[in-house]
DNA sequence: AGTTTAAGTTACTCATGGGTAACAATATAG
DNA sequence: CTATATTGTTACCCATGAGTAACTTAAACT
């Protein structure tokens, strides 16, 4: 039993330990990424950032769109987790999508899910990029059922649900190219003002 | 007198024949960036949609970022028309909004604007990237003029308008990502739901 | 007419960068 | 303490694609 444990303890600190490599190496891809571009950035720079060469990056990886799709993944499970919880509660639609709002624009300054949106739609495999089109699908039609429900229970207006949730995601996607965490705007200013803007329009 | 006018005719004719060309590869390479982005596109591949070799688009082009920095001389004109047309009014800063919104929505379809959009940010040369930034910074400028005019008038609610106009421009730019003309959701329904939630919101 | 300018072509150069093969070092297991 | 899987390296290959040089054809002006 001691030796088990003893023997089980590097195995699992082995498998650990790649997985934050792993992380850290889509940290900094995404972070070049956002800077410069996909293009601009080359797998040498990425590994550079890593203090690795460049074909240690294929042990992680399988090529450099990989990089992406697994960007993608994390992002994927992020705004689905958020979504998991915005929807286990009973309140009304326009209040579920209030805090589907203020998590998104939480979420979205994470380098990794910020070059997801940067970069989806630009896969070149055909059927990673369908995946792609077909994961973002799944997000858009969670909230446009928020907004469906919402109409339904009277807490939002009749509307288009459907370009009223691209509309949403166009304008909080946005964000993700501009806002930084770090500057003189804050995180409560901005969320503030989205909601301003959504919940209740510009017209006086 | 009639020597002259048929000596200046065919020289007319060869600068407008220019321009006319130039407008063409622009616009099938805007096309073209649209559908595959730029790093996927090459200059063999423009020159094919337009009938000619590569080496004959550096007759009409420096090179190839130079194919999008005309796209956005084109963009430029148009938006800043388009904000001359709304400005010159004299009525309420929300009006002025609305009509922009409208025209704008209308602009937004146009391969070389949606190409622009797409593609801005992504100059490389320094200079060009500085001269592209500020272009951008005019533009928003105006419209957020346009909204503290209107915060003043009372015609639109206090608001950080900063904010505001980068919100909207998302929202709005974003539509030229997803909305083809010639599909089924007509110009007028998608006007009309921009307008339902940047003028009313979505609260009932 | 003949000369010049515009417009276009073929055939290259050359840097970049994704991806791989073969080899080296290091940690884990027995 | 050796055998083996795990990480990593150096040194390459090779496709792609931007940009250019030198040459040809077509149009336009005097």
């Amino acid at each position: 039993m001691n030796k088990k444990i003893e023997l089980s303890k590097p195995a699992l600190n082995r498998k650990a330990k790649r997985q934050t490599k792993l992380d850290a190496i889509l940290r900094h891809a995404a972070k070049a990424f956002m800077e410069n571009g996909y293009y601009k950035t080359s797998l040498d720079d990425i590994a550079k950032l890593h203090n690795v060469t460049k074909p240690t990056l294929y042990y992680y990886v399988k090529n450099k769109e990989d990089i992406l799709i697994k960007c993608e993944d994390v992002a994927s499970k992020r705004i689905n987790g958020l979504l998991d919880e915005v929807t286990a509660t009973d309140e009304n639609g326009f209040l579920q999508l209030k805090k589907f709002i203020v998590g998104y624009v939480e979420i979205v300054t994470d380098d990794i899910i910020r070059c997801h949106i940067r970069h989806r739609g630009q896969r070149e495999n055909s059927d990673a990029r369908e995946a792609s089109l077909n994961m973002h699908r799944g997000i858009e039609h969670r909230v446009r059922e928020i907004i469906r429900q919402g109409v339904k229970d009277g807490s939002i207006k009749s509307c288009n649900s459907t370009i009223i949730a691209i509309l949403l995601f166009d304008a909080l996607n946005g964000i993700s190219a501009w806002y930084r965490n770090e500057g003189e705007l804050n995180h409560e200013d901005l969320v503030g003002q989205v909601l301003l803007l959504v919940t209740d329009g510009l017209r006086k």
